[in-house]
DNA sequence: AATTTTCTGTTGCAAATGCAACAGTTTTGT
DNA sequence: ACAAAACTGTTGCATTTGCAACAGAAAATT
C-alpha cells in the first residue's frame, strides 16, 4: 500500500483523527511541551520555524505532501517557539497521539491499522532524517553537495538529476552559505565533475 | 510505559521475534536493500559502519541500550556497504517488518501491541534524529558545541552537564575536527562562557 | 503591464576550519 | 604489572567558509 493509500484511509476510518484546511502564510500549529499532537500534510507545503530567545527567525524544516510532523517528532523546550507555517494552502490531518494510541482503542475499530500506518509513515520519515543526516556530516560543502548529487542520483536511476528546490534551499538544506556554495558549484563544474544542463538541472560527470 | 518495559514485552509475546546475543567485536547485521530488518538494542553498544567503495571506513552512527536500527529505518544503496559492529556485548531484538506487518496479524495476539510499542519506538527515535539535525546545521564548532551543550543542560535542568562519551566521539558527533573543537572548547573557556568541572563536566556560565 | 520581491551569480576579505604532527596522559588488554 | 591502544591537549599553516555587498535575471504580485 502506498502512502497515500494509508493518508486517505486514515482521515477516513478514525473519528480522532480531523483534517483541517489551512490557507498560505496561516499557522498549523505551535509546538508545545508535553503534548504530543501528531500532524500529517496530505496537500501543500509548509515550514517548522523557531523564533529563539533573540527574536531571531530560522526555518527548521521544510514539509511537503506526506509529511508527517508535530510535537511528537521533534525535542521541544520553553526556550524557543517552535511554529509550522503554511507556505501555500494546506490539508492536514491533526490528533493527538493520547488520543489514538490509547482511548481510541476501545471505541474505534481501525484503531491498529491506523497504529501500522503511523509506523510506516514514521520510518519513512527517519529514512528522510538519516538522509539529510549523512549530508549535514560530511564536514566540506563539496563533499555535502556530491552526496546529496549522489543520493539522488541513486534514487533516479540516472547521473542527470533534478534539484527540486531553488538554490537558495539547496543552501539552507545543506546547511551553508549561499555564496560558499555558488562558488563551490562553479568550481566543480570548472573541475568536470558536474555540468549544468538547464534551470537546476545537473548533470553527474563522474 | 517506559521503553524497557515495551522492549520486555517485545520480546515476550512474538514468536517472529528474535534475541540474539553477539560478542564484542561481532557483526550484528549487514543492511541489504529491499530488505527491511528491525533491530532493538536491549545491552550494549553498536556501531553503524560505512565502507564506501576506496575501502574507507567511517563510523554513520552510535546505537546504545533502546535503541532501534536496521534498513527500515537507513537509506541503502548499493554503493556502499553498511554494517553493525557490536563494541560491547550486546544482546539484541531481531525481525523483519514484514514478519510483523502482515503475516503475525493472523498468528501472534500480541500484534497491535507490538505495532504500537514500535510506533512509539520510532517515534522515539526522530526525536533523537531531530536533534542531531538541529545540531549539525549549525554553521560554526562554537554553534555546534553551544548548542549541544544547551540540549544537555535542558534535559537535565541544570547548568552543570556531563558529556557522556569522550571528546574525540564527541567531535564525530558534531561532525567536526577533533583539534579544531578543542581549540574552540578553550577559547569558550577563555571567554568566560563555560567551565570545566573535571573530566567530561562542564558548567554553562551564562 | 508594471512593480516588487525573490533568486542567481560574483567578488574581496576576514575568520573559522581542517590537516598534520607530536607529546603526554589515561585506559584497556594480557 | 606491563605493553599497547586510545584519548587529550596543543600548534603552525594552508584551505575553506562565511559575511557583506552588489548587479542583473526571473518570478510573483497587483
Amino acid at each position: 500500500m502506498d502512502i497515500a493509500n494509508i493518508i486517505e484511509k486514515m482521515s477516513q476510518n478514525c473519528n480522532k483523527i480531523q483534517k483541517k484546511s489551512f490557507s498560505k502564510g496561516s499557522t498549523i500549529t505551535t509546538y508545545m511541551e508535553k503534548r504530543k499532537q501528531i500532524c500529517i500534510l496530505i496537500t501543500g507545503k509548509a515550514d517548522l520555524i523557531r523564533y529563539d530567545l533573540n527574536g531571531n527567525q530560522d526555518i527548521v524544516d521544510k514539509f511537503s505532501k506526506h509529511d508527517i510532523f508535530g510535537e511528537a517528532f521533534y525535542p521541544v523546550n520553553s526556550n524557543n517557539e517552535l511554529f509550522v507555517k503554511a507556505t501555500e494552502k494546506c490539508e492536514v490531518l491533526m490528533f493527538l497521539y493520547d488520543d489514538i494510541s490509547v482511548k481510541c482503542k476501545a471505541n474505534c475499530k481501525y484503531h491498529s491499522e491506523l497504529i501500522a500506518n503511523l509506523l510506516e509513515l514514521s520510518m519513512n520519515n527517519t529514512i528522510h532524517d538519516n538522509t539529510r543526516i549523512e549530508i549535514l556530516s560530511k564536514r566540506t560543502i563539496r563533499d555535502k553537495l556530491l552526496t546529496y548529487f549522489s543520493i539522488l542520483s541513486n534514487k533516479n536511476y540516472s547521473k542527470n538529476i533534478t534539484i527540486p528546490f531553488s538554490l537558495t534551499a539547496l543552501a539552507d538544506y545543506l546547511s551553508v552559505d549561499r555564496s560558499a556554495m555558488m562558488r563551490e558549484l562553479k568550481t566543480l563544474i570548472d573541475e568536470g565533475f558536474i555540468s549544468k544542463e538547464g534551470k537546476n538541472k545537473i548533470k553527474l560527470l563522474y
